[in-house]
DNA sequence: GACATTGTAGACTAACTGGTACAGAATGCA
DNA sequence: TGCATTCTGTACCAGTTAGTCTACAATGTC
């Protein structure tokens, strides 16, 4: 049999990515992820140590292009039209894959609950790099014109209707049910910060 | 050794909801359930089929205890600080256990996320039961004086900002954390309902 | 062609998974 | 006391889990 090159690793850790984000952690069998990851066994604890030094590093790269996207949409268009952006278009590239609609929510989220309480430092890692969005969020707010008192307090807000997004959008209901919330809380925000400067 | 007198069935149930309340579906081992609810195996099986029928018959029990919680608020006081009450004081009770400190979340959003692309008849299940709640938001709104579509809109809102909660309080942080925006977000419902109505 | 290096296939293990079977203990009724 | 019923403790099962080990195949260098 023709021996497989040695292969791509980070093309293969996105396969894994994928495959955790939409399954979450327990889920994700050994037997799943090589299948995936189309690589055996011994490649596997060859480069990744073990399931779980996988998933760090799994969970660490989504954090970090999640927060480029972020910034990415900041570079395109004014602040606030970039946050909601964010919101209504809320899923990463996995190098290739397609089914990353947004149906599988933001793998942070789904770590900190599927873990709370089962492994407390994975939960705990995820829940470290979602304090890194509200601070993001107030920047842009402070850029839109807001005060930094006011924007902190919305930022907090933006960031739990953040969460909330991601947990709905696993929950394959219509898309007209996500995206209005959305506006609604943007008119809010807007309409916020607008008053608080006129007065 | 004495035999133990036959359970007390809805002080079991109770026990075992705790623990799936906490540590959700999968992490719940049978060894965990059967010391948790101090019952021997073949108890367990006889009285609870198996451990996915036992879950479900938790979930829907954690849900009608929800649902009784937001409307009991609703009989103390106006509508929406019935509502804000609901968000602030997030855990329901099972039973004795001290432990439910609204740490745990909302067992309907930890199963949505833990179980989607795993299971998703539970996933749905726990969804559906979710569908629930914006309609009690809107009717209560619609109570506090909003217009019906104004409320439809307003509920949607609140619905994500109950989910992010429900995340949020899944990860230990201070307690003004989670409380501000929730005072922040209802200042901006009020406002909004206010605002509608004296045009 | 010889050889070290690098990577792979897959057998194997020990622990654990949810679930079943069965022997026997505690009870109610006669 | 004797017996049927109900319930429970535990041995057991097959399947799966994450992880290890070994024998070997493909490559580059000399």
């Amino acid at each position: 049999m023709a021996r497989p090159i040695a292969f791509d690793r980070p093309k293969t850790v996105n396969r894994a990515l994928a495959l955790f984000w939409r399954k979450g952690y327990q889920a994700a069998s050994l037997a799943d992820l090589l299948a995936t990851m189309d690589i055996s066994r011994s490649s596997f604890y060859a480069a990744f140590i073990d399931k779980r030094s996988l998933f760090i590093e799994c969970l660490d790269l989504f954090s970090e292009r999640t927060i480029e996207l972020l910034q990415h949409a900041r570079t395109q268009m004014p602040p606030v039209d970039a946050l909601q952006n964010f919101f209504e278009h809320n899923f990463i590239g996995t190098g290739g894959t397609t089914a990353a609609k947004g149906h599988w929510g933001c793998m942070l989220v789904n770590t900190v609950l599927e873990m709370a309480g089962v492994d407390d430092e994975l939960s705990s890692r995820a829940s470290r790099h979602l304090s890194i969005m509200p601070r993001v969020f107030q920047e842009y707010l402070q850029d839109a014109g807001a005060q930094p008192a006011q924007a902190e307090e919305l930022a907090a807000m933006l960031m739990l209707m953040n969460e909330g997004i991601r947990v709905s959008s696993r929950r394959r209901l219509p898309d007209a049910q996500h995206l209005k919330p959305i506006a609604t809380t943007f008119r809010l925000i807007r309409s916020a910060i607008a008053l608080s400067n006129c007065t």
